[in-house]
DNA sequence: TAGTAAGTTCAGTCAATACTGAACTTTTCT
DNA sequence: AGAAAAGTTCAGTATTGACTGAACTTACTA
């Protein structure tokens, strides 16, 4: 049958989302919920839709989507006629993941500056190993954010035209 | 006495590497061997020296070099006198920290594909979720390498004056 | 308003995996 | 060459944290 084939497909893509994000500190479940977001018709999911769907438990349902509101990355929305509530992508969730990213680039910065200090009396060369990733740190640091902001002007440019 | 409370913000400071490069996926030990090779004094140490210094079983050190080698993290040099390895920061590491990430994206870019292929018959507002990650995620496996490229330049061109 | 369905909270379980320690191999020193 | 020191491998332990399930709260419906 035609449509198994296609919930093949689609549980294999919601767990593979589930292992992507994980390298990025999300729990697998969280990162399933997104991956189910995302190829989900409608594109908004009450919590048991989801629980029944995954195959997951009301409790750990509960527990994620708060932390994914809590990051930003889903929303609540109310939908026409039934008074519960919904869970949809968040638009931008995606810059917002990358974001992440930076503000650990910031810690990394902070925590190279601890390290020179503590080698501030070695020779120039010895210091040359912390500089380095002190340096890269402080690059990120400035350039990633300008990245992502180059991102999102040209995505808002291309709004207007509606493509193919 | 001075010298102690030197010796407390080192260890500090090693165990907070340890942590910062968990949420990029290495073992705790791995990260705090990376710590103490980025402040120590020389800036080679043997298995041993990591192991006491550490207070990490041989074990766990023999497994952790083997696997920071593998990452391109460090490198065994040969100390004239002394036969055994040691082991340091090679230089670069920090940049090859951070390529790691865009393999990560690379595999985003790809599970994107999958998602747009299994929601193609959806009406195309809904197929916008998926777009903005898609489109995310190939803009920086572009950039980023580029953004990466434009750092090493940069240093290259001041590693010929002396600063300060 | 009573009864049912849906959602939340949290204590306890389970699974993944980093780490230890012991047996073994290789290197170094006398 | 023999003894001791250093390093590797791997089976078993310990720890961490995600997930379940049950008790409870809130929202909906007849």
């Amino acid at each position: 049958m035609e449509k198994e084939q296609r919930w093949f497909q689609e549980k294999h893509f919601i767990e593979d989302v589930g292992l992507l994000l994980e390298q990025s500190g999300l729990p697998r479940m969280a990162g399933r919920i997104l991956g189910l977001l995302l190829i989900c018709n409608p594109p908004h999911q009450s919590p048991s839709e989801l629980a029944e769907t995954l195959h997951a438990s009301k409790g750990s349902i509960s527990t994620m989507t708060r932390l994914l509101i809590e990051m930003g990355l889903i929303e609540r929305i109310a939908v026409p006629e039934r008074r519960r509530d919904y869970f949809r992508i968040k638009p931008g969730a995606w810059s917002q993941i990358i974001m992440f990213e930076v503000s650990e680039v910031a810690t990394g910065r902070q925590l190279a500056e601890r390290g020179l200090a503590l080698v501030e009396n070695q020779p120039p060369e010895l210091q040359e190993r912390l500089k380095e990733a002190h340096d890269l740190y402080v690059f990120l640091e400035r350039e990633y954010p300008l990245l992502i902001g180059r991102w999102e002007k040209e995505r808002e440019k291309n709004a207007g035209k509606k493509k193919k």
